[in-house]
DNA sequence: AGCACGCCGACT
DNA sequence: GTCGGCGTGCTC
């Protein structure tokens, strides 16, 4: 190691007089595989790791973060070192972040800047908030003389705009800045104060939660942890009405009396201003809200708020796992199990996953929350990695209402229609009574698939192979993979047959369009993403729900998610073996979490609700496991299969995804690739084969699965292999650590 | 990710 | 003869 000079000065007049500049390194927000250096401006102390500043690259200007210089990175010539070109006036990236973006681009196998452009995604929020000050035309006119200078200024803000910039209205209209002053002072300009950028952290006040005996034991032992600080994972495992919510609201409470911030997960922001609504009933105030959908103009001003420390409590989707708190307490994990965890594009992370990294090199607790836990938590909890917090159901509330099937090779539904006898019975009965009911398919569109009747044609995606999918209230058929769509013609595209196209199978619009054939005075909604045009038209239809304005509503997944309809007493699943078609590693798994979610809906305390299943396998273990209420029986059993056949969590996957304009070069690419295969007896290599959807937005696609034992990381092996391939630049190579999507 | 450089088609 | 398409390569 070496000394620190006893006088820094000295330290750089003996750079100065080698003429040799202190350097940097410094990440930017780019996936370029590796750090670049700056020389540091004379006069400037050299900025410590963490310090964002904006630095030249080619002939632009990028926001960077210092990083810690890693062992052996090559210095580049002095000569060809540029300076660094500003600090921006916002503190440092936090060391535990730095780690984490490391880390994170480590595991997934990416660039560490295409990480940190997940961290740095505001580069505008990186300034000082633009100059608030503006004048506007006063209605009440002002006095002292109308010279031409100020007519013209006049003019220009009538003409221009409503209110501007003192210094930008004096250059519009050509005079000098005191005209604009001069302006203000006789009253024909009055100043605007806008809203500031930043303002004050909101006050919380929270109150204690009522909790039952159990509750409140949980609640005791989290707000202990979060006290003690430290890493610690915690399954809080409860039903819904188990007060998962409010029990881990209370560790929140815990982490702000200690003077720390708190970061919740959510799976979709858009879907919970139930959740925000409870908080603010429970904390006073709101919590900051990240998500993808934020304007441009929120976004800046709530990156800033976390910079700055004046969040204190922050709620968003995965992305806000990368934000700059700078003095965290708690991070929380909602519906842990929820798939869209998984980012799956760009960077592929499970920011479930990263969260637990990021608590541990925080130091802090984290809580993952769920009434159908993943099994890669479970495992963990019981090899005692995680510890467990279970809540038992509300004493007088049933966990869930009776499931009962529907078995369809009995009760098949009428030629061409999609409801058994026995739902359309159950719907009757439920609305004579005034109640609600819901049907549920996890299908958006109208129909699947549409075929020509004469001559067989299925109308196709021209960029995905995949059945393009009628969505009749557009008129129009969607690719739900590459969003292609093209208007529903009269006639067969091959053989010119007019009136010969048939709807095949199912989706939400044509089971609600039954529905309303068969309960022609019941009031219906759709609930379905691509027919809700925003989070208003959701929250505006959750209402209406609520308030009994719709007797039956019919809707996919979305419906499915948190929402409490009091009067809402049968669920019907259209059909429950949809999920467990594909067959991949997750299908059960899935189906399990997501029928389970909606069976939740049916019957609150006072109302008793029930759920019919429509399928034709009621004995298969997923349905049956959801028919018998018995949760823990399909987890063991679900388990033991993982464990059997070395799936996670009992085994680590990883998939390459090989993308080529052209299906030969996809082929002779993902052969070449198998020819350079490491072979390891611990490491099975399944393909390569052509991908489930071998063509998707116009690139033909092979991939690999890689299966290695849980001990055994898979990302050396990746690494050294796809090193050696050299591969044509038009072929794309992604890696998926940990894969979700098996298409 | 941008942005330039660099070779092949339809036009002022 | 140019304008411009996007393939390929570089940025400390």
């Amino acid at each position: 190691m070496t000394r620190r000079p006893a006088r820094p000065e000295a330290a750089r007049e003996t750079a100065s007089l080698l003429s040799e500049p202190a350097r940097v390194a410094v990440l930017l927000p780019l996936p370029l595989g590796e750090l670049y250096e700056y020389a540091v401006p004379e006069g400037m102390e050299p900025p410590a790791p963490g310090t964002i500043c904006s630095v030249p690259l080619g002939k632009r200007f990028l926001p960077g973060v210092v990083w810690d210089r890693p062992e052996g990175l090559p210095e580049i010539a002095a000569s060809r070192l540029k300076p660094l070109a500003a600090l921006y006036p916002v503190p440092p990236m936090a060391a535990p972040l730095r780690k984490l973006i490391d880390w994170v681009a480590a595991y997934t196998l990416s660039p560490p800047g295409a990480v940190l452009r997940m961290g740095l995604s505001v580069p505008d929020a990186l300034e000082e908030p633009a100059s608030l000050s503006r004048v506007r035309l006063s209605r009440l006119g002002g006095e002292g003389a109308m010279t031409a200078a100020r007519k013209k200024v006049l003019a220009v803000l009538e003409e221009e705009a409503d209110a501007m910039a003192p210094a930008d209205l004096a250059r519009a209209a050509g005079v000098s800045p005191s005209v604009v002053a001069g302006l203000v002072k006789t009253g024909w300009l009055e100043p605007l104060t806008l809203s500031a950028d930043t303002g004050d952290a909101p006050d919380y006040q929270w109150r204690e939660a009522e909790f039952s005996g159990d509750q409140q034991a949980a609640a005791d032992h989290l707000g202990g942890q979060v006290r003690a600080g430290g890493f610690a994972v915690t399954l809080l495992d409860g039903v819904t009405g188990s007060g998962k919510t409010e029990v881990y609201f209370a560790a929140i409470a815990a982490a702000l009396a200690a003077g720390k911030q708190a970061l919740v997960l959510l799976p979709e922001i858009a879907l919970s201003t139930q959740w925000l609504h409870r908080f603010r009933k429970r904390f006073g105030a709101e919590p900051l809200v990240w998500h993808s959908h934020l304007t441009p103009a929120a976004r800046r001003k709530s990156w800033r708020r976390v910079a700055l420390g004046q969040a204190p409590v922050v709620v968003g989707a995965r992305s806000a796992l990368f934000l700059p708190l700078q003095n965290l307490g708690l991070i929380v994990v909602d519906e842990e199990h929820e798939a869209s965890f998984k980012q799956e594009d760009g960077v592929l992370y499970n920011a479930r996953d990263m969260a637990v990294v990021r608590a541990r090199l925080e130091q802090i607790p984290i809580l993952l929350a769920s009434a159908t836990p993943s099994l890669e938590t479970v495992a963990n909890v019981e090899a005692g990695r995680f510890h467990c917090t279970a809540l038992p159901e509300r004493h007088g509330v049933a966990a869930l209402p009776e499931i009962a099937a529907i078995d369809l090779r009995r009760s098949p539904p009428p030629r061409g229609a999609f409801l058994s006898i026995p739902l359309r019975d159950a719907i009757t009965e439920t609305l004579a009574k005034g109640e609600q009911a819901m049907l549920f398919l996890n299908r958006r569109g109208y129909a699947p698939l549409t075929l020509c009747r004469t001559c067989g044609f299925r109308f196709e995606c021209p960029h995905c192979s995949a059945w393009l999918v009628e969505h009749r209230g557009r008129g129009r058929l969607l690719c739900h993979h590459c969003g292609h769509s093209q208007p529903v013609p009269h006639a067969c595209p091959s053989c010119g047959t007019e009136d010969a196209l048939v709807p095949c199978g199912p989706g939400v619009e044509r089971v609600a369009e039954e529905a309303a054939a068969l309960f022609p005075d019941a009031r219906l909604a759709i609930m379905a993403s691509d027919l809700l045009s925003s989070a208003d038209a959701m929250k505006k239809l959750i209402t209406e729900v609520q308030d009994r304005q719709i007797d039956l509503l019919v809707g996919t997944q979305m419906m499915a998610k948190g929402h409490h309809f009091p009067h809402l007493t049968l669920v019907g699943i259209v059909d429950a073996d949809l999920g467990l078609a594909g067959g991949d590693l997750r299908a059960g798994e899935r189906t399990f979490q997501v029928l389970h979610q909606v069976a939740g809906r049916a019957g609150r305390a006072e109302h008793p609700g029930r759920v019919l299943m429509q399928t034709l396998q009621p004995e298969h273990p997923v349905i049956a496991a959801l028919l018998a209420g018995d949760r823990d029986r399909f987890l063991a059993a679900e388990m033991a299969d993982r464990r059997a056949h070395g799936m996670p969590p009992f085994g680590r996957l990883a998939a390459i995804i090989l993308s080529a304009p052209s299906p030969e070069l996809a082929e002779q690419s993902a052969r070449r690739l198998a020819r350079l295969a490491p072979t390891d007896p611990d490491v099975t290599i399944l393909g390569p084969a052509p991908a489930p959807l071998s063509m998707l937005r116009g690139m033909y696609r092979w991939r690999f699965l890689i299966k290695t034992p849980r001990e055994k990381l898979p990302q050396p092996l990746l690494r050294a292999w796809l090193a050696r391939a050299d591969l044509p630049k038009t072929v794309k190579l992604a890696v998926d650590i940990d894969p979700y999507s098996f298409l």
